[in-house]
DNA sequence: GAGGTTGTGCAATCGCAATC
DNA sequence: GATTGCGATTGCACAACCTC
């Protein structure tokens, strides 16, 4: 997911995202008539895996077959439950289902292009006196067997619905990776981060939302400082917050009982 | 000319009260 | 508890301007 697979924008996009960086390539093709599923959308594969992994540590039989209750899916999601929030729901089911992605990466040692689609099919459930029964969806099997298989779907963090900027939600992703427990954090260039953001912002409105979001600290759990490299080329640094020196400004020990009970629970 | 900042448009989203 | 209506707010994308 820190790869440019969803669109950062909330505006409707078109436009391919295209990203290589060394062997790595992604495409990302959008619907003309839908536009390319956001990662807003990408909540909705939360909610899918969240219920495979659920169904699993119950004992009870899986398949790439689904079938959810949009309100329910809109309260995991922690949207809201109007009718706007409902047609947004339908929407991003269609984003997902047409957006198309071609890449490379896991096909382990051999070199080759992998094809697919957020979910395979799905279908609004209308019972003949017109009554909802909900929705029907079917995930691909490769998303299917990497959630009960490799634990592709880490712990839900109810941080993470609580970021509303595409950018927010991409970079907080991409720093829960990296600097995970890292005592010395780590670090990406803002050229790094623009281009592994898939953004069609250009790289100065990019940049300066950076660093609006490091003015504000607004990733919570993690210390973000930007500086210049000596040739001029801006660095993000960003750094677990219960690893900073006791006296450093953004120390905060109480994030590391949060986020072990969170590793835990991905764990299991 | 490249990169940074500010302002604007507009779709998406939110807050809250009312209604079913 | 779930759904609806509507005005207010937010935030992305873009253009214009500024600075170096």
């Amino acid at each position: 997911m820190e790869r440019p697979f969803f669109s950062l924008a909330k505006r409707k996009r078109v436009a391919p995202i295209e990203y290589r960086v060394g062997d790595i390539w992604v495409r990302v093709e959008a619907s003309p008539s839908r536009g390319m599923a956001t990662i807003w959308d990408a909540d909705i594969l939360l909610w899918a895996g969240s219920q495979l992994v659920e169904a699993r540590a119950k004992g009870l039989k899986t398949s790439p077959w689904l079938r959810g209750v949009p309100h329910q899916m809109l309260k995991f999601m922690g949207r809201g439950t109007r009718p706007d929030d409902y047609d947004r729901l339908f929407a991003a089911l269609g984003r997902l289902q047409a957006t198309n992605v071609t890449t490379n990466i896991r096909q382990g040692e051999r070199q080759r292009a992998h094809q697919f689609s957020w979910l395979s099919e799905w279908e609004r459930c209308i019972g003949r006196d017109g009554t909802h029964h909900g929705v029907d969806l079917v995930v691909p099997n490769w998303f299917y067997s990497g959630v009960l298989e490799s634990r592709l779907i880490l712990a839900v963090d109810p941080v993470y619905f609580q970021l509303t900027g595409g950018i927010e939600r991409w970079l907080y992703r991409v720093v829960r990776k990296h600097a995970g427990w890292q005592g010395a954090g780590w670090q990406f260039t803002l050229p790094q981060l623009h281009t592994k953001s898939g953004s069609a912002a250009r790289l100065s409105d990019f940049a300066f939302d950076i660093r609006q979001l490091a003015k504000r600290q607004a990733l919570p759990g993690y210390w973000l400082e930007i500086f210049r490299r000596s040739d001029g080329v801006d660095i993000l640094h960003f750094t677990h917050r219960s690893l900073l020196a006791a006296d450093h400004p953004g120390f905060d020990f109480s994030w590391q009982f949060l986020d072990r009970r969170l590793m835990e629970g991905a764990g299991g």
